[in-house]
DNA sequence: GTAACAATCCGTGAAAACACGGTATTTCGT
DNA sequence: ACGAAATACCGTGTTTTCACGGATTGTTAC
C-alpha cells in the first residue's frame, strides 16, 4: 500500500455472526482495525459520534432494523462527509447500486464478495474515495447517459411501494395515503413505467429486492 | 454436559461470513467440533458422503442456492435419519417451522440466535433429538390441533407459487404448468384460503418470506 | 415571464383477478 | 369394497386492477 497509516473502519450488520466473520476476516490484514461494530444504522450513528476518533471507512448493510443502510449512508455523508462509506449487501441491484452512489457511497459489493475484494475495496476507497466493479461502474454510466430503467422515486412513490406490499386494496391505500383512488392509479403506472413491469406483484418482489421492504415481516 | 463426548457438527450456509462467525463463535465450546463446512445442500450432501465419519448434528440455513434447506433436511433425514438437523434460517415463521418439524428438524432457531442458545439447542438436539422454544413449540400444538394457519401445501401449489412471483399473467402461468387457467384459479383460491390472504401480491410476500421463492433474483 | 419539466390528479373502458358454487377423480383408512 | 377426505378440475358473475389519454399545479432555467 502506499501509506502505512493503519485504516480505521466501521462495520453495521444486524446479523451478529456476519459481523464476527467479517471482523475475524478484517483482522487479518495488517493496515485495517475494526473499531465500531454496531447492529443497525442508530447504533452505527451514535457509536461513530461518541467515538475517540472518527473511522476512516464505514462497511454497511442496507437491510437493519430501526435505520437501514439507506439511511444510515444518508446520514453519515451528510454530517462527516470524508467518512468512506462501502455497501456490503445482498440487496446487489442497479437501484440500489445506483441509489447508493448517488448518495456518496464509494463502493458497493455483494454480499458473497472475496475477503480480497473487500479489502480492496475498503483502501482503494479510502485512498481515491471510489471503488468501482464491473457491474457498478456500468450502471453508473447508464444512469448517467439516462439509459437506466430506473430513475429517481418520488417519496410518495415510495410510501405508495411500502404500503403495496400488504394484504389490502388501492382503495385502502388511498385512504392511508388520504389520496384519491386516481392518484394511487397514477403512482402505481409511474412506478410501472420506471421499473418495467406490469403487476403489482412485480411491484412487491422489487420492493424486498432492492430492500425497501424488509424481507421479514415488521423488521423496518 | 451429561457425555464428555465431542459433539460433531456440519455447517451449511451460503454466506462465507456468517459461516465463518458460526465456526469461531461454535470453536469456543470444547464439546463442539465442526467438521464440515458447506455453501449449499447439494455441496452439504456430498461432504457428508465423503466425510471419514458422519456428523452429529448439521446446522441448516433455508435459503441457499442449488439446494435449500427444506430440500437438504429432507434428503439428511431419509439417508441418515439418525443425524440431527438444527435449522438457523433468517426465515424464522409458521410455515417454516411447521414444515420443517414435520420433516424430521429437530430444532429451529432465528439468524438472531446468541450463541448460547445456539449451543443449548445443538447439544439437547443430539441427546434427546429435539429443543423446542417458546415460538416452536406453541406453532407445532397449533398444527396438531388443525388450528394450525397453514396446512400443507401441495406440490402443485408451490410450483404455482413460484410462477406466481414473476411479471406474467396467470394465463401464462396455466400454459407453463399444462393445466386449463381454470384450475390456475383453484390452486390461487386454495392457497388464498390457507394463508388467509387475498391477493396475489400476498402471495408474493408469502413466498418470500418463507423461503420458497429466493429474494435475490435468480438464486433457486 | 414563460418554456420546459416534474409531480400530482382524474375519467373511462378493457382486461385481469377474485369469489362463489359446483363436479370428477384419486387416496386412504377400515 | 366402501365412505370420507383430499386433490384436480371447471362455469359464471362481480370487483379490482390496469392501460390510455388528458388536466392541473409547482419548480427551475434562462
Amino acid at each position: 500500500m502506499k501509506t502505512d497509516k493503519i485504516i480505521s473502519i466501521a462495520i453495521a450488520d444486524d446479523s451478529q455472526y456476519i459481523r464476527k466473520g467479517l471482523v475475524f476476516t478484517m483482522n487479518t490484514y495488517k493496515d485495517i482495525a475494526v473499531d465500531i461494530e454496531a447492529e443497525d444504522g442508530v447504533d452505527l450513528l451514535e457509536k461513530i459520534e461518541t467515538a475517540p476518533k472518527l473511522p476512516d471507512v464505514c462497511l454497511l448493510d442496507i437491510s437493519m432494523p430501526r435505520m437501514d443502510g439507506y439511511d444510515a449512508l444518508k446520514k453519515i455523508k451528510e454530517t462527516w462527509p470524508h467518512i468512506k462509506v462501502v455497501m456490503l449487501s445482498i440487496h446487489y441491484n442497479e437501484f440500489a447500486i445506483i441509489r447508493t452512489f448517488k448518495d456518496g457511497a464509494s463502493a458497493f459489493l455483494p454480499k458473497e464478495a472475496a475477503p480480497s475484494e473487500l479489502y480492496a475495496a475498503i483502501t482503494q476507497s479510502y485512498e481515491t474515495g471510489l471503488y468501482h466493479t464491473e457491474p457498478t461502474s456500468t450502471y453508473m454510466s447508464l444512469a448517467l447517459q439516462n439509459k437506466s430503467i430506473i430513475t429517481d422515486l418520488t417519496d410518495k412513490e415510495i410510501e405508495f411501494l411500502r404500503l403495496a406490499c400488504d394484504d389490502i386494496h388501492y382503495k385502502e391505500i388511498a385512504a392511508k395515503m388520504k389520496v384519491s383512488p386516481r392518484t394511487i392509479d397514477s403512482y402505481r403506472d409511474s412506478l410501472f413505467a420506471k421499473l418495467k413491469v406490469h403487476s403489482r406483484a412485480s411491484l412487491v418482489l422489487f420492493a424486498i429486492r432492492t430492500g425497501i421492504v424488509p424481507t421479514i415481516a415488521g423488521g423496518k
